[in-house]
DNA sequence: ACAGCTAACTAACCTATGTGAAGGGCCAGG
DNA sequence: CCTGGCCCTTCACATAGGTTAGTTAGCTGT
């Protein structure tokens, strides 16, 4: 069947410059990011990568693109990734072709919306929109609850994806727990009010 | 040959929801822009394309996504777009067909770029990247010459697809314009010392 | 039980960027 | 030759978010 291979926490899977591998990686489990890292330390999770979601082969080399960031895939969590997706989609795993182009799609549509959250919308509506996002994908693969999902992300990763410093990512859940729109239990994060959390959203 | 049809400025050539048109359109001349407008009117250019640049389809729908943004691509110029570009790419565009891919991976890493710059770069930096980039791409297709290009974007433009508003987009022109490192002179800009301009992409 | 580490949290202060409002130049249309 | 609109520019002020510098609370290994 070809097991997943399993790679711990905060393992660098690919990086830019290395035209290495130029095969998609299916994420089985646990999370990864796409992050780009400037010379002096400033560091941006272009992408969040959770199970289910396929990892495109990363076009970052781009002369003049490149130059100032160096582009690379980390693990988050714990995970395991099948590298021999392109082999076996004409395999064991045909029926998948299909949805793995509507997947190639929300990988690239989500980062249109990305663009979007860090050009225009505040610290407190992007970070209410992640965690609305991140819940309604996982809800689809089966891996959170109604009202709580695993969020294996420290404050820091959150502050480098949502392009804010920790402190104010730090100000912004609290503002979002005393208002009862989000709990941490348990490694876990609940929202208890997924509708109001979704006006949040919005200004 | 399949003459381009033309655009005035300001033309709405596709439209996210309108699951209309699946094929990749050419630029030949002129401007686009993909942009994203949030029901409140903020609005972000998540995208400009020029001359050589090819649109793929908008895979914009991805429920969840467009709720709260309507996607859609104009023209910010006076523009020739070719839209038939699937069917002759096998017939007489056919040896463009290689250089199309390397087209799409360069669209795609200008995507990635574009979430750093906004998420980790500070408005003095974003400007100053984008017209080294701008003027790098110009540059590859004949656009421009070595000192100065076109470029016909309104400040209102520039601010929204650097994620600022009008009032700073202009300040920091005329930062930039202090320093010696932009001039405009007859609707065109002057990058009269790219090195040190490529140096204010940094901090 | 202690040292050492990492992550969460706070507080005080600072600054980059946004907002609202207004004036001026320029050009197209009547 | 005026008029209206668009775009650029400036000013005064407001604020979201960054920075620096801690303190605190858990863990991990010893």
């Amino acid at each position: 069947m070809g097991a997943p291979r399993s790679y711990s926490a905060d393992s660098e899977i690919s990086r830019g410059e290395s035209a290495g591998d130029h095969r998609p990686i299916l994420i089985a489990s646990g999370w990864a990011a796409i992050t780009a890292t400037l010379e002096d330390g400033r560091r941006q999770i272009i992408s969040l990568l959770i199970a289910g979601d396929i990892l495109e082969p990363l076009l970052d080399l781009q002369p003049g693109l490149a130059v100032t960031a160096l582009t690379t895939v980390v693990t988050v969590d714990s995970s395991g990734l099948v590298s021999t997706l392109r082999e076996r989609l004409a395999g064991d795993l045909r029926p998948l072709a299909e949805a793995w182009a509507r997947m190639r799609q929300a990988v690239q549509a989500r980062l249109l919306r990305q663009v979007v959250r860090l050009g225009r919308l505040s610290a407190y509506e992007r970070t209410a929109e992640l965690m609305v996002d991140l819940h309604r994908r996982q809800r689809r693969s089966g891996l959170a609850d109604e009202q709580s999902m695993p969020l294996p992300l420290t404050q820091e990763m959150l502050a480098d994806h949502l392009g804010l410093s920790v402190v104010h990512v730090n100000r912004i859940l609290q503002q979002l727990r005393r208002e009862g729109l989000i709990v941490f239990r348990a490694g876990r994060i609940v929202l208890p009010d997924l509708p109001r959390l979704t006006q949040a959203t919005r200004r």
